[in-house]
DNA sequence: AAGCTTCATGTCAACGATTACCTAGGCGAA
DNA sequence: TTCGCCTAGGTAATCGTTGACATGAAGCTT
């Protein structure tokens, strides 16, 4: 049976009323007697009636939607907040678009657009590197994760890359390293920038020397974060620590260390991970938890959809915790032996 | 600036034709002189028109978009899944909603119900264990991926959960074992039905007795399966093996093995994770790889949605690899100690 | 009892794009 | 020369829902 759709038409019709009513039953409006009510909902029962939310969508001029846009949406760092955000716009009865950049400020762009084009209510964006400037004309609510946006000054939930990361160069260097490879991304990424900011920061307060040989840029995704420690093991002075930038390279890391038999060098990750507290040793980690950034940036992104109050933007800074497991706080070897 | 937004007929007036003539050069149509075409679309620019694919999915009454529905968006598998799917679907211009069922039959009905009220072109979903007859009514096209949808008749992709399971403990007995724990999810879930179905057929095949002490059932997260595993540590006769049916459950499981230091005890999992090689003994296991199904979902899909032919529903089985990293080829203590 | 509210409903247009259909030239063929 | 057909372009209706506004009946006030 090709079962035409069920229109509010042919719901009135059927309950003997106007399309209105039954569209003020549906959207639970008051302004309807009890009687009408309850006939007019029978009818919709029995003839399945369901809005068509691209007509209402139309007609209201936006979209009970709301956009998600994150570099990749396999990582599991962003696939954990669009979760996060999925479950908490469902209970609002919004639906989620989701679409990943590509780690491509051209495809960030092109899929940004779109959503504008289907005049989603509101933008989460965890921005990779585009320029958002062609989003101040558009008026629509957004709410930036993880990173600023360049070009637009909007709400931002994200943590202090650079405090954060001087920390952790602080903590290693506590237990006696003065030799720190540093495994980061592109630094195009400002997120990256930030932490090797903070990096080389911590030095300067040490006193400790910066050498650009230990700087390990462009480590895109774990293979190359792999290759990278590899390089890190075959230097004639090998570094006694690592501070690895992000989750994702800290797997490529620690496969390194495991396969290459060094769990001897101390290892700090911006970010936690599945394995972490299984492998031994276990890895100290800056807890990094995408649930608590993503929750915050769609709360905040709905009030800013309700739209009553005018506020300027605001950065929501989220603090993180060091979670020592072991490998940030061995000791150098050097220290060891002399012991 | 309130940027108003531009429409085909503010266009069309900067161009001084009508709107019907820019709609024609925005979609292409090629019955446009070349001098209006050049004209129109000087002004698009100019404007920055982008059509309001709100408007243009109510008259189409299609809205070029897939709904993907998996249980947890949050889980691996299932994230990289939509990845896959989403690349895919951008090279087609196509958007794509994602939902979470919440491994929870009423909310993954209602979430299915309502992209069908956005219009979808088609649905790609990974069942949990709704009984998605009523979809039949409506004419979306839709791919299972993973599981069969019970109550409807309709393409799907999966692997072959019984043989490959039968395979796994087929593996772990020609290497000398006879107590093979098996860690499962909810029964209720199909394929977690076809993988203990498998479990005990090769137990027949064998001739190895079933022992319903093995099997521990409801391990719905790596939490839960880490707590089994405890519990399997602690029998009386400690099984030699274990079979981890989901590449979830067997986080837990090396979890436990390495904080219970019983790294000898043999294990194989259904489906490969990130840490599996890196830990010692690295995990065997039977790489069942979410990039290659969502692929042939989608491109599935996109021939259901192109709708030609109108082909009876098939099933598209993935064979799978089993990686022997280690772990799966441990032989029983008893054994180690006779030889 | 006229006048003012309130309430339950209904009417109509509009949201922005597209589809189905129409028009006016222009050109070649018979 | 006239008919037929193609081309570039236009007109009006329509997709399904909702907002603005209108209506008639009933209730309350003074």
């Amino acid at each position: 049976m090709t079962s035409r759709k069920v229109r509010l038409s042919d719901v009135a019709d059927a309950a003997g009323t106007s399309a209105k009513t039954v569209s003020r039953v549906a959207n639970g409006d008051h302004r309807v007697s009890i009687e009408t009510r309850q006939r007019v909902q029978d009818e919709i029962d029995r003839l399945g009636y369901q809005v068509d939310l691209m007509a209402r969508s139309l007609r209201k001029g936006v979209d009970e939607t709301v956009g998600v846009v994150v570099p990749t949406i396999g990582d599991p760092f962003f696939a954990t907040m669009v979760e996060e955000i999925e479950g908490i716009a469902l209970q609002q009865s919004l639906s989620v678009f989701v679409a990943g950049g590509s780690r491509n400020p051209g495809i960030e762009q092109m899929v940004v657009e779109r959503m504008l084009a289907r005049r989603v209510a509101g933008l989460i964006i965890a921005p990779f590197m585009t320029d958002f400037a062609f989003l101040a004309s558009a008026n629509t609510p957004v709410v930036f994760l993880d990173r600023h946006a360049s070009g637009l000054d909007a709400d931002v939930v994200l943590v202090d890359d650079f405090a954060e990361s001087k920390r952790v160069v602080h903590h290693l260097a506590s237990h006696g390293h003065s030799r720190i490879a540093l495994i980061v991304d592109d630094l195009a990424v400002e997120t990256s920038r930030r932490r090797r900011e903070g990096y080389r920061a911590a030095h300067h307060e040490l006193g400790l020397v910066i050498d650009e040989g230990l700087e390990f840029h462009e480590c895109i995704n774990a293979n190359v974060a792999e290759q990278r420690t590899w390089e890190i093991f075959s230097q004639p002075e090998v570094p006694t620590a690592i501070f690895s930038s992000r989750a994702e390279t800290s797997l490529g890391v620690v496969k390194a260390q495991h396969h290459g038999n060094r769990t001897d060098i101390a290892l700090v990750s911006f970010g936690d991970f599945e394995a972490a507290d299984i492998l031994s040793p276990a890895v100290t980690v800056l807890d990094h938890d995408p649930r608590v950034l993503a929750r915050i940036a769609i709360e905040r992104l709905i009030v800013l959809m309700r739209g009553d109050e005018a506020r300027p933007p605001r950065e929501t800074i989220v603090p993180l915790h060091l979670i020592k497991r072991g490998s940030g706080e061995l000791i150098p070897h050097a220290m060891a032996v002399s012991v």
